[in-house]
DNA sequence: TTCTACACGTGACGC
DNA sequence: TGCGTCACGTGTAGA
């Protein structure tokens, strides 16, 4: 005879624990095939696979609840549903800080007519005959001498004071001059604590920083 | 093991077809159907209750589908695994932006240090009696003078042309010094493409712009 | 055919 | 008690 053991162990697992835990017996569903006798009993041929399935599909929920910090409901169907909600929560976020940080950068954009500034200030330059240049120079122990002349370009003196101030340096008294599509600056500066700012690095701090703005 | 055998539970489709057909499908409950003869055959209850129930968690993972972009595959499983994925890389993005943003604005932070040197400032510009102000004045048809005094902090000069030049506002010359816990600026400023600039409007913003950094 | 995913009706369990 | 939720095994449709 087949007792079918696989059958019953795998059927059992849960209903086996049940029963044992509130002892109300164990309870068996009789196969009611098509070919189906009594003493039969067989299962059909997907029943772990749809075991498995449905193992996959709560298990995924319950990845999902975890990572879903507001949780109304326990349900199924509420944790999907306060998962979207939090997907759109999110989605919203991104786009408002992803709009801000552009802003933030776009404070000083090139736009098109930028562009065509950004064109003359070169061609006035080149006609005015003024060259590019960073010179530094002591003044005395904790301060230096700055004079910048480059290309105008809009928001470049603000992305310029900007930069310096992240590097830890504090213009004392600045100067800025627009002239010929160039920008004039003169500065005095210092470090942030009244600390040495070495003459060389400075400036090859100020010329990198002007590469990039 | 004793599992009685005589026991139904699952009573399924084609059980209910048969037992409407012929009324004999049923063979007999011995002890969980309470009320259950040969001849009736319905019994579950809460049948338009689990099918609204299965709707309802369908048409909610119909949604977390339709909001999730990257769809790998359409099963239910998978629906909530890249739900998962995705949510993964939304809170990734919005840290990542997050932190960003706040690097960008602390770029200028307020530390212990430049709180006392607040302090210092404040102190400072009450010993020499001096008075914050703003003052803007026109100098011909498109261009204004400017003139600020006030407490010194660091990055506020950074912060100060950065916000001119998003709203527009491009500084020609400006000067900046600092003397006493105060910033003294002066500067000559104009409209974006050499828009005439209000003065009232201008001073207010101006002002806006101050207590805000 | 077999394999996969789904919806179905049902009993059990908790409140 | 009843209501809501769940896991179960099964039939079935699409590939």
């Amino acid at each position: 005879m087949e007792y079918e053991d696989e059958d019953r162990l795998c059927v059992t697992l849960e209903e086996f624990s049940l029963a044992t835990e509130n002892g109300s017996g164990m309870k068996r569903t009789g196969r009611k095939r098509s070919y189906d006798d009594d003493t039969r009993e067989y299962k059909s041929k997907n029943l772990e696979t749809e075991r498995r399935r449905r193992e996959k599909l709560s298990s995924r929920l319950l990845m999902l609840r975890s990572i879903v910090p507001i949780i109304t409901n326990m349900n199924k169907a509420t944790i999907v549903e306060d998962a979207i909600t939090y997907i759109e929560k999110l989605q919203a976020k991104v786009q408002s800080l992803s709009h801000e940080l552009h802003q933030m950068e776009a404070t000083s954009e090139d736009t098109a007519e930028t562009k065509t500034d950004e064109i003359d200030a070169a061609e006035d330059m080149r006609k005015w005959g003024i060259q590019e240049e960073v010179r530094v120079a002591q003044i005395d122990g904790n301060k230096l001498w700055v004079k910048i002349i480059i290309e105008k370009k809009r928001g470049r003196f603000s992305k310029l004071m900007e930069a310096l101030n992240s590097f830890g340096i504090e213009p004392i008294d600045t100067n800025l001059t627009t002239t010929k599509g160039a920008f004039l600056i003169t500065s005095c500066i210092q470090g942030k604590d009244g600390d040495r700012l070495a003459i060389h690095q400075t400036k090859n701090l100020l010329q990198d920083i002007i590469n990039e703005i």
